[in-house]
DNA sequence: TTATTAATTGTCCAAAAAACACTTATTATT
DNA sequence: AATAATAAGTGTTTTTTGGACAATTAATAA
């Protein structure tokens, strides 16, 4: 087999920042690094690129690793380069993140990791360059959330307003006007309304929603704008 | 020294997406492949990335290496991992996009690379998976230019508004009202209304304008509405 | 029956965006 | 010297969108 001479090989791996939202507050799904060196310390779920694997399947097959999960909604976030971000040999990391449901990952849960959600709020100290990955992670879903519809990706299938309300004002950090969002989310025709309620969070219940799937899919892509003031943004 | 055991290690490169606004269309820097299979092909300038050598300084020496250029705008873009996206040996490539003031570069061009322009919109059949990373700082380039004084980097310091109305014309490949389109410009308050004309392209001639700089470090990241009808961005 | 809690719904006002056309400066032509 | 041609520069009106704001309703608990 023919080869490039002369050049250097550098490990390359793969970092998961996995997002979730518990009903209250958007959560970090961290493990405990499995590998001599910082052993025991919290980290991202990560792995080493495989010979025949490429991006998505290596970002499918760790996030499926940890959490028993298919399907779920992966992006790349960054590749980080930096000479000496993983002190035991040089290895560029490709961080890509992901939306679960977090419902759905409690049923599948692979306890051999040492797995735990942290509240995006109260991370722990993390190995390497994570710390960076998280934050960069955080603002490009902040980014993206203000004018795409993906935070339904941590909603289950039946969602109430409140609770998308909620969803927003945990990822943005602040208060909205309830009859704004309302009006605002209604006017994307995203929203199909059920003829059931959630009657868990309150007296009166609220009703349930579903996404219109075809219409999510069309406009996954568009400009929406979900929350006031987008100038704000970075 | 300690190293990760029974991983594959992978060749690591660089590919620059350059471009270049000459007054009219948008335009593409390539070159012709200086190493063997392929050879001769035009490709997107890159390189392996080098033993102590982050992303960042890759990047901005391989830039170099090609236009003489320093301190240029760049911009990770993607890293692209496809097992047989290089067919002599597994390569990942991180692509990053340039913006360069296309009359900066002529004035330092390196002719060893056999590099030529290309309108965007007649670039030749390239490499690997060139095209596609194209496409892609293509979209990426929209898509900023849509809400963020980015498009600035591809002129010259003193430019005039019907210049900075045919690079946004020839990025979304659409009309703008004048009327509007100054308005709009003028409100950020990034522009500089200077004495001087240009007399070039018009009987009547444009002032010339230069970009308040301190306004435009502080607005970079701001969310700004370039464009009409961002709705139509993807 | 009343109090409490949270969900639901509508109006008004302000700001932004879009549609739209005429005047001006300069040069070339007759 | 007058006129035609070209592209730059400038304002107004209308429409749309966004944001501020409060009363009503459904259910349960006291």
């Amino acid at each position: 087999m023919i080869r490039y001479h002369n050049q250097t090989r550098i490990l390359v791996a793969i970092d998961c920042i996995i997002f979730g939202f518990d009903g209250s507050e958007l959560k970090l799904l961290l493990v405990q690094r499995g590998l001599e060196y910082e052993k025991g310390k919290w980290s991202l779920m990560g792995g080493f690129v495989q010979k025949n694997e490429d991006f998505e399947k290596g970002s499918a097959r760790i996030l499926k690793e940890l959490t028993g999960l298919e399907g779920v909604y992966m992006e790349q976030l960054n590749a980080f380069g930096d000479v000496t971000r993983d002190p035991i040999e040089r290895t560029v990391s490709v961080a890509y993140f992901a939306l679960i449901d977090i419902h759905q990952y409690e049923k599948q849960i692979n306890t051999e990791f040492h797995a735990g959600w942290f509240p995006i709020k109260e991370v722990p100290k993390l190995i390497f360059d994570h710390q960076e990955m998280v934050d960069m992670a955080k603002q490009k879903l902040r980014y993206k959330a203000a004018f795409h519809p993906i935070l339904f990706e941590l909603l289950p299938e039946k969602f109430t307003l409140p609770q998308l309300q909620s969803l927003y004002e945990s990822i943005f950090d602040t208060q909205f006007d309830k009859r704004n969002f309302s009006r605002k989310l209604q006017s994307t025709k995203l929203l199909v309304k059920q003829k059931d309620k959630d009657r868990d969070s309150s007296k009166k219940g609220a009703y349930y929603y579903k996404l219109d799937k075809k219409r999510y899919e069309k406009n996954f892509h568009a400009f929406l704008n979900f929350i006031p003031n987008p100038g704000n943004i970075k």
